[in-house]
DNA sequence: GATGAATGAGATTTCATTCAT
DNA sequence: TATGAATGAAATCTCATTCAT
């Protein structure tokens, strides 16, 4: 099944995503489609499937940063979450560009709503461990933080900036959420 | 020719981006496929003239934008830059939705690439204008700012955020803009 | 009207016989699909009118051939008529092997039925004041004749025989129905 | 696969060429169009592959002929290629004249190169061992009795020779060829 | 007359899915 | 359980022909 994930990305990324076929993606597993199709009932579910695994680890990934940073100060904390998560879609730039691609095929909703869920208790649970900070209401704070994280990373990619721009603006970016983060707090007594 | 561009929204919306077939499309707007194949030689020539022309608009409100703030104070800009692109939008936010998706069919990098310059320009230019603030280098300082924006906008979009949120999210982030640029600002003497 | 159909030739020769469209042939044409409408009914009318005049010609070049034979041996005669022949298919070769191509569309039988009368009719009556031979029965010795120069002929073009093979070829052909001929004649007492 | 062969030239015969298409063929050979796509990547495929098979078996029946026919006169030589190919092209007159017609859509060169090669080594080789006759140069003679024999052929089915005509001049035909091989042969000691 | 935009039937081809082996 | 040939609905695109201007 792991094949068949990765079949999927190679397809995905040789064939584009109209030229995604499960014929194609089975052959390239080593599979016969019929084999294919006992694991998944349709086409669909495999691209949710590969959304849904990438989606995990990828929570997965972000979860272990925040238990990591519990404690640290705030500054610390956006920095923490941002490096990961820009590592992780840079790492194989191609497979994430290749899974957004994958999303039309998709009602990815719930998808989007589980991975933002699973986030956003990471993060709101990090941030109140902050030693250097209290803040007033943190789920407004929380939304921005990650919103903001989240879609520049994105449109970064979209903008297939140079990787020396890239560096620049993840620094940018890191600055920008720590004052965002100072400015917000309330001070810790 | 608006009409076979509304058409194709409203049948990208209606019916899905894996549904938006040339038929339908030429059906909703009421001419036949042969007319549509004269404008629009094969279907990604559609889509990209679609999205070609939203861009556009787009662009040019945000020059306007830019237009009538120069001479502003900067957080006055940051906070018309987003106000105009948030509410760009969400005026039609299905139809915005709709585009995102529709993108995947296309090679569309020449399009956020001409797009990514007219805004450049126009957002430079601006920051320039600016009474109470000197940016020692303006370049990367306006791509940070311009890929945060617009990144989490589009992500807000994504996690379909209810209005609330919404609107809680554009003040935040406006904020969290103008303490960037005031940061970074040398001063004017 | 000219213009039409040097233009279907040229449209047949550079897009091949199934991309072979009135739009096209008008456009190059320098006209309207419209008026071409107007010279002919269908695009079946246009090719059939294109081979018959095509047939006249050539029927024409082979009238006078045999006219200016008359009175000649035969083996003269048998060499004029190849050598038209072969002339006029070689000249513009290009255009001999599109209108073979031309005429899938067509339903042919009454076009050749003709030209082979006229012809026919011509090489006969050439035949017939030879000062060297009497023919018995002068038609089937025709026939074989015609069928047999028309025949190499064209199965040389399909063979795309070298320079070289041809003019041999063309030799061997006129010695053979030299023979021919001087084998089938009662002489002339 | 024989079915779609065979369901091709139907239509061809039925419909014509320029009706033949994928649709027709797979609903008359009893398969869907899906199938047909299995076994032809596409329609040129399935009519290349038709006329490869045609050519392969008509070059059978030409090297069997030859083979049977060494060591006899050359009169006789002549007489049997000439019988074995009319006989080829007549038994399924309707048959060869749809193939004449299917190979317009068609870059045949190639067949008809493989085709031409085997024919030629095989009537070649097949002069070489008569027993009354030393040829030479044999190419440029086996080059003319060839192309005149096929061309022939072609040309009297083109011009769809009644019943009696065609008798005739297969008649002529073969004695036309014994005459040019026996005036070309050097004797045999 | 001449024009050429509009038409829509119809052609080719793809591909998710099934099911007999 | 695995296979992969068969299916056929559906998609894209073409082009002969018409007809309002």
């Amino acid at each position: 099944m792991d094949a068949i994930f990765e079949a999927t990305i190679q397809v995905l990324l040789s064939a584009g995503p109209h030229r995604l076929t499960t014929t194609r993606v089975a052959e390239r597993a080593g599979v016969s489609v019929g084999t294919m199709y006992q694991y998944f009932p349709h086409k669909q579910a495999l691209i949710y499937a590969l959304n849904e695994r990438y989606l995990d680890v990828l929570a997965g990934k972000i979860e272990a940063t925040c238990r990591a940073s519990h404690g640290a100060p705030v500054g610390r904390m956006a920095e923490a979450l941002i490096d990961t998560y820009w590592r992780a879609k840079t790492e194989r730039a191609d497979v994430t560009r290749a899974l957004y691609r994958s999303v039309v095929e998709l009602d990815n909703e719930a998808l989007i709503e589980t991975f933002a869920r699973r986030v956003d208790a990471a993060t709101v649970a990090m941030l109140r461990t902050a030693p250097d900070a209290r803040f007033e209401n943190v789920e407004p704070i929380n939304l921005t933080l990650v919103t903001v994280i989240f879609g520049t990373v994105r449109n970064a990619f979209e903008r297939q900036l140079s990787e020396n721009d890239a560096v620049v603006l993840q620094g940018q970016l890191t600055s920008m959420c720590q004052a965002y983060l100072k400015a917000q707090m309330t001070g810790k007594a």
